[in-house]
DNA sequence: ACGGTTATCCAAAAAAGTTTCATAATGGGC
DNA sequence: GCCCATTATGAAACTTTTTTGGATAACCGT
């Protein structure tokens, strides 16, 4: 009988106790900020050392004393004093206000698609502060690919105004299933298989890539700010120059035993082929000339942005096609019993044709029926994705490690 | 944007640090004696106190003092000196030996199953050292229902040698959907729905009574003790006197947003009726004496050792539901992509009969071939898995709170 | 300008852990 | 049968961290 995550455990001297205290307050700032709507700076993101104290549920004398630690490290900044409210009464001498520092640092997350790549650079509150697309083409080589990231990197660093040597973390987004060291192991694109993402970029970053696949990432960003915001479960499902789909529970995607959890299967994807020759039949491309396991080349968005427009055969294609999509992906959504099923993509510029299709596909085979919603990210989703796991990647070494700290830190004061 | 795990986080004062680091002895001398096998007690249960230090990271004073104070509590005991083993040295003053008392109380897992009600009552270690199956007539009331699981209870108490007062946690595994507090939503046993399990047995209990699906249960004992340890994820295939499904990742069954998530789609369940009717006429009982959702009341075992015992027919039939049954549970597999299917129930005593079919359809759909496994754990798969829920709702108030113990602990000695 | 209120800072005490050293107990060698 | 090397045990002194309590500083409103 084997029992799961009861390990030794953590224990130790009195230091322990100061990192403890540490991360417990640099998570309380962290929450502050990060929960923060994008380029809004809230009132809730201060704090005073007396507010911090009674927080974390430590003396004032500590808070002080961890606050100075980390001010001095350059975690924490000295924020603004707080705007006088007028129902609270403001005698005494006023408290200096302490605040998670965003600029200490940023992340890149990049989505290395098909026919482009994108990267975004964040603050350390996730707010985009650049961003940049390239496009590759479609017979690209790996080096080409990881070129192209490489000057998407840099451009979008040169418009957040930032240095490489402030990236802290830094993850990236693609097709196909990738192992754990970053590996591709199965891709659309045949030129990326066997070759390792986290090595290609790795090495022009400063810090280890995270690589994950782009519907993972796509529905991970839905969670974080998207439609999926406070699900605790959610279905993926990409309608546009490829399909696909993903899940989330508990705000992980799960992988599966060989990464492939959530994919649409092969079966039903060979009808599919089918259904999606019909609807770019309507671009006028020669169906003919579609190859048989590829589904991309041709672009459905005139299909879409017909249908948007009210043309009848087109909205109807994309019905269909809908209707064909949902029954191919209902077993994941009965397995995952999700909160809200999240239709991104191209598609998402037909407004709400393929949801509602989608969503009356599912009414009648689903015990209990999600909502269906169309994504409010848009083609950005799977980037956005990219930086949620380097943000991630960051918060870990952040609240384990939180004296350990690299040079960076106080360039970026 | 929200952010999840990133609260308040731990933090305090000094007294923290011991109750650090008496949650790391228990978890190491815990996770010591739980790895045994069931009934024997392996050489690696029992600590030095040097060794304990040096495990857990700590000196040796304060490994000392923890241990004297757990021994005195009585999570801890003195255990027979270590036999000396032919290539260690024998040299110096013998230590004495330390390990964790899993006679310091026990657990209850209950399955309210239709026909029956199953009660298991394990030491800490989850040995199981009493059990009880009482029968339960069809129509039988909740309150019926719940006469019966005091009686089973009662009964694996005294076959455990154990008072009620030492019963640290429980669980319930039963048919259909429960909410959180352990009210039945949906069952196919109707007498049962709207009644709380939590509520019919707490009152019996001195604990609260975690209750679950039945087949979350099962496939969480599959993941303890049963044909998927050690695997990361997991599908449960149920085929028996009723069907049933459910999946299991990284240790736990995610529920989803209605409680449904892994349950069989209802329209594969209507076409799994037929099959169902076919498979069970081989008993002799006339197929529309068999109400349309209710496929309980005629037992299939007698189809399933026809078929092991290797008549054509039965063996056909056999072979033909479990193929209609991996097609209705395929999307299941496809989504999780399982490093193990375990097949349970009462058809495994059809031996590898039903497996082989699920496996070779299974083979036909999935991107990635799953291993597909017979339970070795038979019909009382949910009743252990009840006792792996309670063991778990034991261990969580143990580490969290290992100082606060009830008068159970000195009267166990 | 002055009192009230609150933040900040400083010193002493308490809690817990570590290091160091003395003592106890056992098995093997002579 | 006695002695010694070896290991466990236990007690004292020291370090780190936190808390408590009091003294000081800064600002607001009257």
């Amino acid at each position: 009988m084997s029992v799961k995550g009861v390990g030794a455990g953590h224990a130790g001297d009195p230091s322990t106790l100061r990192k403890l205290n540490v991360a417990a307050v640099l998570r309380l700032l962290y929450a502050a900020q990060a929960s923060g709507t994008a380029g809004e700076v809230t009132a809730g993101d201060r704090y005073t050392v007396t507010e911090i104290a009674q927080a974390v549920g430590i003396s004032r004398p500590t808070a002080e004393d961890v606050v100075d630690a980390l001010v001095e490290q350059g975690w924490l900044a000295a924020a603004a004093p707080r705007p006088a409210t007028p129902g609270r009464r403001s005698a005494g001498r006023p408290a200096r206000t302490i605040a998670f520092d965003s600029q200490a640092g940023c992340v890149v997350g990049v989505d290395l698609a098909r026919h482009w790549v994108r990267a975004l650079v964040a603050d350390l509150a996730g707010r985009v502060i650049g961003r940049a697309d390239y496009p590759v083409a479609d017979g690209a080589s790996a080096a080409e690919r990881s070129a192209a990231a490489r000057t998407a990197i840099t451009e979008a660093l040169r418009l957040a105004d930032r240095d490489p040597a402030q990236i802290l973390a830094a993850a990236a987004a693609t097709v196909g299933i990738a192992s754990a060291d970053g590996q591709v192991v199965r891709s659309t694109i045949p030129q990326m298989e066997g070759h390792s993402i986290g090595e290609l970029l790795g090495a022009f970053l400063p810090v280890p890539v995270r690589v994950a696949n782009d519907m993972r990432a796509a529905v991970l960003a839905e969670y974080w700010a998207g439609a999926a915001v406070g699900c605790s479960s959610a279905v993926y499902l990409h309608v546009g120059r490829r399909i696909g789909s993903s899940y989330l529970i508990d705000g992980v995607s799960p992988l599966g035993h060989h990464g492939a959890a959530g994919e649409i299967p092969p079966e039903s994807g060979r009808q599919l082929v089918d259904a999606y020759r019909k609807l770019v039949s309507f671009t006028g491309v020669g169906v003919d000339t579609l190859p048989r396991d590829e589904m991309l080349g041709i672009d459905p968005l005139t299909v879409f942005e017909a249908a948007q427009r009210g043309e009848t055969d087109a909205r109807q294609a994309v019905v269909d096609f809908a209707d064909e999509f949902a029954a191919a992906t209902e077993g994941l959504v009965i397995t995952v019993d999700p909160e809200v099923v999240v239709v991104g993509g191209g598609v998402i510029v037909a407004g709400d044709i393929a949801a509602d299709a989608i969503r009356s596909r599912l009414a009648r085979v689903c015990m209990f029926e999600p909502r269906v919603v169309v994504s409010p990210l848009g083609e950005s989703a799977a980037a956005v994705g990219a930086v949620r796991l380097a943000l991630t990647d960051f918060e870990e070494t952040l609240f384990s490690n939180p004296f350990t700290r690299g040079q960076t830190a106080e360039e970026a004061g």
